[in-house]
DNA sequence: CACATATATGCTCATTGTGAGCATAACAAG
DNA sequence: CTTGTTATGCTCACAATGAGCATATATGTG
């Protein structure tokens, strides 16, 4: 067989959230049921598909019955050997990742939802900082910031860590999740950075952060998306897309919280909010689940964008 | 001749800031010396190019001379026809630009800085409003928004048009440089928007708005490229690429301001970066130039990234 | 029905950040 | 030494932010 020497594919990160947990759409592959999963792709048709993104959603839509509706442009990996099969002469292969947020629909056989904090479970922090990190991450860091040779490298090291995992005191930056993969990748704590040899066990029992990876560089494009996604929602109001028409102030904040990995105060996210424009009531109230007193509905306020430059719900702030 | 159905091209906007004035550095194709000017390209070398940064790099190198530093990754585009030559039967062409900051030098022959104001005039606000905005685009919006066939099409357009190009009270944001050229595109008023037919003026004279075109859509890369720096410099120090190691602090602020196209608030500005921890103080002092007091000399103080979540040189605010 | 429990919502207060402007300092040129 | 020019210091009003107390309105229980 003949191989053309480049392939261009389109990869889509589809994220909804439900039940408080943000999830990925993801694929099984039918031709090899013993591989892991991906993310939805598949090649950029180039006589059919107009645009890029065009390109995509069709993609989507036939291997996941699902209609995507906000869509922007991540990255575009071209790494080589990034596909193993160039290694025996295949195509280069060239990645074109998108970003794609809808309400979660049941998608079609063989597509999954899975959530993106079992991908990278160190990026949770809702409930405190994750075991992963003291357990397995920080001591490996410091090993990595002890190995160093100069002491010139030491202190680079020591600021990567700093940056990326924050130091002791807090300083945790949600929006640096691409760099944080990328530090555990450099240090060989994922399963994808070791190489074919040596099975792994998911426990982290053997120095793997647990989190289950990914075909060929998935779990970075995913690990890209959340970076994306979480700085985006600071400043433009795209949140909205992954909610119903009305909804209460809770569901937005356990929204928000869902994605940036962090707990915000609760009335002065209300405040926020309110405040700053974003919704307005709808007059209605949302039936009393539960206990407690039932929540005024909501909905989002379009005329926000004209009116502030940057309208969305801060995140580098704790809250 | 077979023509191979997708072609992969590398672009630089390569940005130096000099003399107050951000510039672009283009190349004129030596094959056609009647053609536009566009930006440093070239083809991806699957085989010699490990990643395509690496290939970017030697790519400028040896059309300009000039070694890129600071590189990141800004857009693919990939529309069909955004190479006329693909009607022709040409193959698709899939551009990844990049966004390059470099202190200036002097390119080789054939590479030539191009001041990005001449390509963008109406992102230049230091002085006032440009006036192509009053005289040509607001019109033309205008009566846009009052072509428009149902209310909901033009409310529609008026939120478009407040959003990019604010309303009468202000709210400009320099960010929003990408969708203020998509929105002239869309409106027919930039050179490459209109047919090869009519032979346009460049004063605007005929109801095109005056800047230098490009080929192809190097136009917009730029755009891309302007929105996604002036964006940047608020949360990332980036503008230190564009200095020299020691530097004043007005020479810090005139660059600022010739990136973001607005004037900022002297004694603020001041504030904001000492106080905010991103430089130091040298201890030199800078020779007076002319007249006033001689200005102290600062260094960017690195220690800024570990300590603040985003530091950078806050846009929005007019300062 | 009087509780306990669970949210939702309102409000205060200290602290910090931001926009604007006045005042003074340190140089060059005449 | 006076004027022009830029650098630098400082104040003040006001907005935004982080934290917490208090009250309102539901459900479910004895």
């Amino acid at each position: 067989m003949v191989s053309v020497p480049i392939e261009v594919v389109l990869e889509a990160v589809i994220v909804a959230v439900t039940q408080d947990e943000p999830r990925v759409l993801t694929v099984r592959p039918a031709t090899d049921p013993e591989e892991l999963p991906g993310l939805p792709s598949g090649a950029l048709d180039v006589t059919q598909d107009r645009t890029l993104d065009r390109g995509l959603r069709r993609w989507v839509r036939e291997q996941t019955g699902i209609d995507v509706g906000y869509v922007e442009q991540l990255y575009t990996f071209g790494d080589r050997f990034r596909s193993p099969s160039e290694r025996q002469g295949g195509p280069r292969v060239l990645s074109i990742a998108y970003l794609a947020l809808v309400r979660e629909e049941r998608p079609s056989a063989g597509a999954a939802w899975q959530p993106w904090y079992d991908l990278l479970p160190w990026e949770d922090h809702r409930h405190g900082e994750p075991q992963v990190i003291g357990r397995i991450i920080r001591p490996a860091i410091d090993r990595w910031i002890g190995a160093a040779v100069t002491n010139e490298e030491r202190s680079q090291r020591a600021e990567r860590a700093a940056v990326t995992f924050g130091t002791e005191d807090g300083a945790w930056d949600p929006v640096r999740a691409l760099e944080r993969y990328e530090l555990l990748y450099h240090l060989d704590l994922l399963e994808e950075s070791r190489g074919p040899t040596a099975p792994t066990q998911l426990d982290g029992t053997d120095g793997v952060v647990p989190g289950h990876p990914m075909v060929l560089d998935h779990r970075r494009i995913v690990a890209t998306a959340l970076a994306r996604l979480r700085g985006k929602i600071t400043y433009r109001p795209v949140v909205f897309e992954l909610l119903p028409e009305a909804f209460t102030l809770l569901a937005l904040q356990t929204l928000v919280e869902a994605l940036a990995g962090e707990v915000r105060h609760k009335q002065n996210f209300r405040r926020l909010v309110e405040r700053g424009g974003l919704v307005e009531p709808t007059g209605q109230t949302a039936r009393s689940s539960g206990g407690g007193r039932p929540a005024k509905l909501y909905r989002f306020r379009r005329d926000v964008v004209r009116e502030r430059p940057r309208p969305g719900v801060g995140l580098p702030a704790r809250g």
